[in-house]
DNA sequence: TGGAACGGGGATAGCGTTTGCCATAGACTG
DNA sequence: CAGTCTATGGCAAACGCTATCCCCGTTCCA
């Protein structure tokens, strides 16, 4: 039975009306002798007022609730990072859902955070394509959205609405062209969690490059876009010989790939280039070559149209810009 | 504006009462009939509950809250699954707030949780021994246990209560043993972020094994549990002279001390053995000799606390086993 | 046959806030 | 001095639920 409003509005020999009145900056004005008292009786209780009734009255709540596909997943992490420290700024409430990239999850969520009033909501996590519960998902989104939440999408999904994201697919066409301009002619692929629009972006770009430069994308292997997933990989090509160079969907089966060869001696970059997609934190920790897709500003930016008080354009889509990071996995083609 | 009960009822014709008792278990009997009009006039209009009612009436609401120092650290993230994982599998749902390691904000969302009637708070990463709003912490703290919040500490924290946690002293003593063990004498260590618990305690258990094992501990770097920091500690152990072996506060660091090591041409393990604490996913990443601290099982356990039915010590402590990871990091002192 | 027991249902009091509306009392305005 | 503001404050109605209490018929048993 925490303090409530009743209890310092008592304490203070005032009305509930006028204790809220002192307490949220109300525009009704408040004696100062009133005020005064208020205040003390308020933080001689530890009054703090319930967020929850606030709500529910209101239909507004600072908070932000970010849900994502997987929160050890740097990839959601990043994004995270960079709401959370607009988020803090504007002085709102961050609170993160994994999703574990289930839709039926990501629904309830979505009726949680409704429920909650959260100001804005930034879904972050690519989605299947073909999922079968799309519809409940959209139903979910329309009735967040006619609560007066912003909703903003982080990465590509099916339906529309505001959008902060990276070309995942750009970005790997990128990569691979990079690696083509280094002389690689057979390029091998690690694919992504399959279905997924992040993955299907992505090799889409490196299917596009290798078709532009005129080449055989002949040399791809399931992934899902954890470590071990790209250390059999790695173990495959080394069973069926190995390619020019690997371009693995994500950083993190890309060091899987790395690690595999190089425990089987395979020179990187000598004799194999290996390269990543995200940028993300763990490629510097190996190295790694990657193409960096701005994560953490794209998280920001999604907070920060949350937040912003004046422009808010339910449809407004950001592409935010990436950016080829060389490393030390990569190099020319040995002539 | 959702769909709510009034709305449910009078599409099936009957009062909010009754509309409730049917959509809720209620022990109340209501007839089939009655039962299956309001079902299928929820479903028609989509109706989900609204938590926010639920929680304000009854006093209670089936989210966990968990509280972190800081999402993107993995360590955080895997005790985040365990307990994400547990709480799925109740039917509960679990929202992360990410303190960034700041003791106000552990207040904010600790009073959000209380206010949300949050069935029980995992609250994790370690504080600071002198913080000077510590005071504030336990009364929030004190309240979220009032509100009948079911609070389990996943690091030691200066407040009794709940525990599930690892022992960080020992896990370190552990790792320098082995150490020592392998014949190393003159070796180094990578300090965590100043002030913090979990620094303090892993800095003890280096400490002492040192100490039993009458070897001077005169080697040691400050650090922050960042790659950056673990990376210039390597570089000024290049400058000042290369010690037997380097243990770092934690794998992230860690992994900084190898790759600029590495980088450096030193021969790692052969010439210096290295080694972290966590056993995080991304010790496994480079193959780094780590101990692993049991955090997913730490997760999962709080996580069970709080959803079983029946018992509910509010100070039972329990410390889970760690255990060394020897991997290709560490080797015994060339003779 | 009186009444207890039970199946089924409705009214309604909160839960802790915010806020629109009304009341009171000085202070001003002509 | 009547009339009008303005500063200040209280009452009470929501918000969307759950739970308590009460009511109305049947059925069943002594």
């Amino acid at each position: 039975m925490p303090a409530s409003l009743a209890d310092v509005a008592r304490l203070a020999g005032v009305s509930i009306a006028t204790a809220s009145r002192a307490l949220n900056g109300s525009s009704h004005p408040v004696s100062p002798t009133a005020r005064g008292r208020i205040m003390r009786a308020a933080d001689e209780i530890g009054y703090s007022p319930s967020r929850l009734a606030q709500a529910l009255v209101t239909g507004r709540s600072p908070v932000i609730g970010v849900i994502v596909g997987d929160v050890v997943d740097p990839f959601f992490a990043e994004v995270t990072r960079g709401v959370e420290d607009v988020a803090r700024e504007g002085r709102y409430m961050t609170i993160i859902c994994d999703s574990d990239r289930r839709t039926g999850a990501e629904i309830d969520y979505l009726n949680l955070l409704r429920d909650y009033h959260a100001a804005g909501i930034v879904f972050a996590g690519g989605g299947f394509g073909e999922d079968p519960r799309a519809a409940d998902l959209q139903h979910a989104l329309d009735e967040v959205v006619e609560a007066g939440a912003r909703v903003v999408s982080v990465a590509q999904r099916p339906f529309g609405g505001a959008l902060v994201a990276v070309d995942n697919e750009h970005a790997a066409r990128d990569m691979t062209d990079h690696l083509i301009e280094l002389g690689h002619r057979r390029i091998g692929y690690v694919r992504g969690i399959p279905g997924l629009t992040t993955s299907e972006a992505r090799q889409r770009g490196f299917l596009a490059a290798m078709a532009t430069a005129g080449l055989q994308a002949d040399l791809q292997y399931e992934g899902n876009f954890r470590y071990e997933s790209g250390q059999s990989a790695g173990l495959q090509f080394l069973a069926k010989g190995l390619p020019d160079a690997i371009l693995a969907a994500n950083d993190e089966s890309g060091i899987g790939v790395l690690m595999a060869l190089r425990q089987a001696g395979v020179g990187v970059p000598e004799q194999v280039s290996v390269a990543g997609i995200g940028g993300t934190r763990v490629s510097q920790l190996v190295d790694l070559t990657t193409v960096s897709v701005a994560l953490y500003e794209t998280g920001a930016e999604a907070a920060r149209r949350i937040i912003d008080r004046t422009v808010w354009d339910p449809d407004r889509r950001t592409i935010l810009p990436h950016r080829i990071l060389v490393r030390g996995t990569t190099a020319r083609r040995p002539a």
